[in-house]
DNA sequence: ATGGCAGAAGCATTCTGA
């Protein structure tokens, strides 16, 4: 199963070359961020026509959420509005659409759009960091009743200095902070694994460039797209990989996509897992 | 320290992003 995630920047704008990456890489699931679209203004056809099943979560101008699907998905959540212990206060995230779920082929499907935070000491970087904390809490909610994870999408945060062309320039920077590192790491716990990380060790691996100052073609970029899976599901992951050819389509997003293949049908693992467990106990 | 590039809204320019 090929589950993808792309902050597509503006789902109308880039719908051609959308449809074009799908027909030559044919995922099972998509997960778009910054669609900047009302649900009723969606290009559904376009998916609808191709096999798939579209989720939309949007609002006008900003943000917005869509999970794309060819397998069919159960128990669609939007926001964090009714899914968190009482403590947490989701009011204050309800205008901007970033988050929506969906249960496929036995995994939660979290898609999610981080705030980008602007710059530290400033109320949308608190509001960052707030949202991050609510995400945790989500988390937390999802892994009492035991489901397989895959938290994936634009998490605008780089996890390590490897994750940035330049960790000197952007040393305590947004995107780079440890204040930032923590909520995210706070979100993943011990329970979620970074899958690009378990094939690729090394830094030089981006998936956003700046449309600035030539960023793309001088290779200055970070990696702030994710896909994170539950401890349980890295026995079944075979690849992560990021797709850096849509960044150099004319007019592109800033973003590449980024995809992860997970084996689901391996009847043998289950078997082991299942003597793993049983012995554990 | 600042702007640079891009999209949406809407028609000049501002807001937002990362």
């Amino acid at each position: 199963m090929l589950i993808a995630t792309w902050n597509v920047n503006s789902v109308r704008t880039r719908l051609s070359q959308i449809i074009n990456w799908i027909n030559k890489v044919n995922p099972d699931i998509l997960c778009l961020q910054e669609t900047k679209v009302i649900d009723k203004d969606f290009p559904l056809k376009p998916f609808e026509e191709l096999g798939y099943e579209v989720i939309v979560f949007g609002q006008k101008s900003y943000n917005g959420v869509a999970i794309i699907s060819k397998i069919k998905s159960e128990n669609v959540t939007k926001g964090f509005s009714g899914y968190l212990a009482d403590h947490n206060d989701v009011n204050q995230f309800e205008d901007q659409k970033r988050l929506i779920t969906a249960d496929i082929n036995g995994v939660k499907i979290i898609n999610v759009y981080v705030p980008n935070g602007s710059s530290l000491h400033s109320e949308k970087f608190d509001y960052k960091i707030n949202w991050l904390n609510c995400l945790s809490s989500f988390l937390d909610e999802q892994e009492k009743k035991g489901d397989l994870i895959c938290l994936l999408g634009d998490f605008n945060i780089a996890p390590s200095n490897k994750d940035i062309h330049d960790p000197q320039r952007y040393e305590g920077a947004i995107m780079a902070s440890e204040i930032e590192r923590n909520a995210l790491n706070n979100v993943l716990k011990e329970r979620l694994i970074d899958s690009f990380r378990i094939y690729e060790k090394n830094t030089g691996h981006w998936s956003w460039w700046d449309y600035r100052n030539n960023a793309y073609e001088l290779n200055k970029g970070w990696r702030i797209d994710h896909i994170y899976i539950s401890k349980a599901l890295t026995s079944k992951l075979k690849s992560c990989v990021i797709d850096s050819n849509p960044r150099e389509n004319i007019q592109p997003s800033d973003h590449a996509p980024v995809m992860i293949n997970l084996d689901l049908d391996n009847s043998n693992e289950d078997y082991f897992e299942e003597e793993e467990d049983f012995f554990e106990i």
